[in-house]
DNA sequence: TTCTAAAATTGAGTCAATTCTGTTTTTGTG
DNA sequence: CACAAAAACAGAATTGACTCAATTTTAGAA
């Protein structure tokens, strides 16, 4: 049977979830005291550590769910592409960017990214790598797609060009969430200006 | 007069910096208590903390030498640059690699980069962050000397050009020391082959 | 030399994440 | 149903970064 330990479980996971993302959201990450978090999800501060190894993992699982919805969308981008190179990639690398605030604010993205710096063995730093990967493979597939459509030349080594355009993408929006200040359309528009010199260099 | 006070501040912070240099290469940044940097260095936990707003930023400044140090050896670089886009590139970033891990661990470089990201407007993300536009403005400047000697198309968007070299060999440095096992000759290759595309687009 | 204000030092105390140990709940078996 | 083993829970105790009020040291004036 689906135990009641099972369902127990999953219910206490949600509510662990639901109560730190709330508290994250609304007094930050570090003024989420785990005490806090344990009292709105109506746990002890012992069965949070029995669900996650740390407060940080707790973020990662928000993060997850997030970059994951992310790559969804991406995938249908990936899979009928804009008729043009610098098209595609901004609509793809736009998808990323513009969803990134929706549940995550700019300090949580900041933790976030430390943490799995950090700790690149724990779950989520593990997880977090996991993602980047994924991402990136994203960015290679939509290269080989519009180098089947010759779109871009057959003979450029797409992978390193993937690569190259996340890597760089990722530098730049790891600045944006340093910034308070920094907006998307700037963000957006400065990763266009990059990726302009490899548009020209790989389109046929 | 150089009077007696300033002295034996400039000891004190010299001696502090000494004992965190020491213990964390020894036992980790992390398992390198203050309480054990204040004993080392003969001063107690308080007066670290009139020095140092917080640990980071006794890393900091640690960090802070080393890649001033780099900074010097790039410059040499930039003023004769070998005569070649990929051989230029190469000489520079490799230099950059090269001596990363002179005086820092991996894992310095870690809890560096985290706590840059964690807490960007802290005296040591502040440095880090202008750490990181000095060399992004190194590989600039290079970039702007071989358009001098026209080794790069003058018609290039040098600045975007250096911005994205920057931002796809920090990133992959970051993978770098996230993992332990990687090694400087596999990392230098892999930036290589990705700015192998970007050398025959910009290259005359 | 003596005295006073400013600067620096000290370390016990605070705070919050994480650990640890004893207790309770669930499960499966007889 | 009763019971023993396993799993999960609770929250007090620990740990370590950082603060702050009291004390000591220095600089410079009289």
């Amino acid at each position: 049977m689906s135990g009641l330990r099972a369902r127990q479980k999953a219910d206490r996971h949600r509510r662990i979830i639901e109560a730190a993302a709330a508290l994250f959201r609304e007094v930050g990450y570090e003024g989420a005291k785990i005490e806090a978090i344990a009292a709105q999800a109506e746990v002890s501060i012992g069965t949070i550590y029995n669900y996650y190894q740390n407060k940080g993992d707790i973020l990662g699982a928000i993060v997850s769910m997030e970059v994951n919805e992310v790559l969804n969308a991406g995938r249908r981008v990936v899979a009928s592409p804009p008729a043009n190179v610098g098209d595609a990639l901004d609509t793809l690398l736009g998808i990323y960017v513009e969803h990134s605030l929706n549940y995550l604010s700019k300090e949580m993205w900041r933790q976030a990214m430390a943490i799995s710096t950090q700790l690149p063995d724990s779950p989520f730093g593990q997880a977090y790598t996991a993602l980047d990967r994924a991402l990136t493979e994203q960015i290679r597939a939509l290269i080989a797609r519009l180098q089947e459509v010759a779109l871009v030349r057959a003979d450029i080594d797409g992978p390193a060009v993937g690569e190259l355009i996340f890597n760089n993408m990722n530098m730049m929006f790891i600045e944006f969430v340093k910034c308070d200040e920094a907006r998307i359309p700037e963000l957006r528009a400065a990763i266009r200006r990059q990726n302009r010199i490899l548009v020209a260099a790989i389109g046929v």
